[in-house]
Formats: structure tokens, C-alpha cells, sequence
DNA sequence: ACCTGAACACCGTTCAAGT
DNA sequence: ACCTGAACACCGTTCAAGT
């Protein structure tokens, strides 16, 4: 057994059950053991699920920054890949999005990234400040939407936003009345580019 | 008892003790009955965070919405009460932040800030789809930002990505040596200002 | 020295049975 | 009809005791 090996497991029954199955108790089973094991390799839950994700994010092919390339489009498709990535496992988003991921592959998608501001000639506070926000916003993004059966119950609940603003009385809220049409207009493709490319666009604009 | 009766009592432990003491069984021993009895007044825990939140925001004072008045600085300053007001509360913007709040009070929340974009003449569109992601960015960091004493082993564990980037060999990660003086300038507040007035930009840039 | 069984101290949710 | 005790099916983490 080994440290790799514990994260291996958990990948695995995550792909297949969902991270809600991946206990440690559970893993320990896996790997015919006590719990108590485990604690030999990792020193708690939350730093098993930052190994998992330094290991999902392993898997994103990032680009080679090119001076002068298309940098917003590529950055932007670069963030995109991240948020469909952990949108599989929105749970494991919401445990990163505490514990801050700081394996070796998501400093290389750090750094990658901040490459692609750099070429875009963003000011280095901007771009610093900007890597850390955007990245923030794509696990955000993938906490918030879940998985369609990971909660099966969700469907009546999730929605209880939707329904909420749909039914807005316009005398009580008269600015969601007015939008109304807006606010649950477009798919998640499309406001997920949008939603990078105002950030992007904020930290190009001079101020 | 009652529902309100309920969500009072869980806004009282949290206060006390945190989210994390917050629990059916907890909640049923603070109202000398057993953890079944409520599920009569709440579906599940999720809800019960929901309605929570609700209450809390309630406290928050929304300006009055006046054309031409300082819309951009009045928008930012009602997101930096909000993220503060979740700060003390780390572990309910988690919760949050999946289950989507749709109480009366935060639909308040974001019709006023609605009202306040469109003040500033942002296109509908572009205020329907940013309304969502300002709360989301404000939420998301309170979730981030673990309070101090919530979870008090967190000092070694929270900074790992500050450690990370400080030691991060130039020669593997060239972009993230080069902007490590301004990486983690700042503070939480000068931060957090800076987020919002990225993203108002972003949405009032003409793309 | 390294590993782990068993225990500690809990969970959310359901449902049969009582009032 | 309304409410709830007790049970079901679990948790993470620790530590004393074994190899």
C-alpha cells in the first residue's frame, strides 16, 4: 500500500459511485484494512480530496502558451475544460473549494494560465490576483451545478430558485420582474464562457 | 414548535458553536423532543441551511436604489457586507452555495442588487446573468475563507498553497516565480473589493 | 518501529407504533 | 391525525495494544 495507491482507490470509487461513497472506512474495505490505516498516507479526508483533484487535473491537456496566439480564446477553453472536468464530481469541487488545492498539476494550471494573461499583456498584479479568481469561479461554477444523479432528490429542490423568480410578484421585486426573461436564459455552455470572459474582460480594463 | 422555532434555535447554535454543531439530533435535544420530530417542519438538512441563510440575510441593510447616485461604490459595499457576513459562517456559504438560497430576504438581495447595475445602465442581459455571479463570487469566497477558529488545525493545512507558491522552483513554474511578490499581496478586504469592482467592470465592458 | 482492531463519539433519515 | 422512540445504516479519527 502506499499513498498513490490510497488515492487510486478513491478515484476509482469515486468515477463509479460518487464521493460520497469514498470513505474512509470505505477505502479501508477496499484495500482489506482498518481505517486506522489509512491515516499512515493522508492526514485527513480533506487532504485525500486535494490529492484526488491534483490527479483529475493531471489529466487536462493544457496548452503551450505562444506569445501573440489567441490567448483569451485558449484561455478561456482552457477554463472551460477545468470546470467540465469537475463537473462530474460536484462534491469534490465543494471540498476543494475550502481546502485550496497545491499539488504539482494544479500549480502547473496555475501556472499555465498565468502565462496566457501575461501574453494578453495583463498587468502582473491583475494577472495574479486574476489567476487565483478565475479558478475560483470555475470550481465554484462546478460545486454550484450538480451532477444530475448525484442527488436524485435534488430536482424538485434545486430548482426552487427558478421557481422563486418565475413567480417574483413584480410589485415585491419589480427588478427581477423586469429581467425576468434574462435571468434563467442561456445553457450552462453558454454562461460558463460568458461568466470567464467578463472576469477577463474586468481584468483587462484599465482603471 | 414551529418552523421559525426551529431555524432560531439553529441560528442560535451556529452562532455559539458553529455550523458544524448544528445537527438534527442537536437541534431535537435543544427542543426536548427526538431528531424525527423535525422533519415536520423541514426537509432535510439542506433546507434547513437554506432557510438559515434566509434569515441571516434579513440582518443585512440593502441601500434604497437611486438613479445616478454612486451605484458602482453602494454595489460593492453591499457585496462586501454580504461576503463579511457569511465570513463569520464559513461552513453554511458551503452549504449554501449548492443548494441555491430562494428565501424571500435573498430574493430581496437580489433584486436590490439588480436595481443597482441597471442604475448604472448595464444591459439587461448582461445584469440578469451578473447578478448571479456577484452572490456566487461573495458566497464562494465566505466558503473559501475558513474563520479562524471554525476549524483550528486548518493553520498548517490552509496556507499549503501559500507555502506552494513561495517554494515553487522557477524552472518548473516559471510564470508563478515571476509573480510571487504580488501572488499574495494584499489583504482579505483590499481582495475582496478588488473581485467585485473586476467583475462590474467586466460586465459594463462592451464586448 | 510500524501497523491496526476496536472503541469513542457521533451522524441523517425512516418508519412502525403509540397518543 | 399527528408526533416520535428506537432503529438502521452509517460516519471520521484516535490510541492502546499487538506484530
Amino acid at each position: 500500500m502506499s499513498r498513490e495507491g490510497v488515492v487510486a482507490v478513491a478515484l476509482r470509487v469515486m468515477r463509479e459511485e460518487g464521493l460520497e461513497r469514498v470513505t474512509m472506512r470505505r477505502l479501508a474495505a477496499e484495500l482489506d484494512t482498518g481505517p486506522a490505516s489509512l491515516y499512515v498516507y493522508v492526514r485527513n479526508t480533506a487532504e485525500l480530496h486535494g490529492a484526488m483533484l491534483d490527479e483529475l487535473v493531471a489529466e487536462l491537456d493544457q496548452p503551450a502558451v505562444q506569445q501573440g496566439e489567441d490567448w483569451r480564446e485558449q484561455l478561456i477553453r482552457l477554463l472551460c475544460s477545468c470546470t467540465e472536468l469537475l463537473f462530474a464530481y460536484p462534491s469534490l469541487a465543494r471540498s476543494v473549494l475550502v481546502l485550496r488545492p497545491s499539488g504539482p498539476h494544479y500549480l502547473r494550471l496555475i501556472d499555465t494560465i498565468l502565462g496566457l494573461l501575461l501574453a494578453g499583456d495583463v498587468p502582473i498584479r491583475q494577472a495574479a490576483w486574476g489567476v487565483d479568481m478565475l479558478l475560483q469561479q470555475a470550481i465554484s461554477m462546478a460545486a454550484e451545478q450538480g451532477s444530475r444523479d448525484e442527488a436524485a432528490d435534488a430536482e424538485g429542490e434545486e430548482r426552487a430558485l427558478a421557481v422563486a423568480v418565475i413567480e417574483a410578484p413584480s410589485g415585491t421585486y419589480p427588478n427581477i420582474a423586469h429581467v425576468r426573461d434574462e435571468i434563467l436564459s442561456g445553457d450552462h455552455e453558454q454562461r460558463m464562457r460568458w461568466c470567464f470572459a467578463t472576469i477577463i474582460d474586468g481584468l483587462c480594463a484599465t482603471r
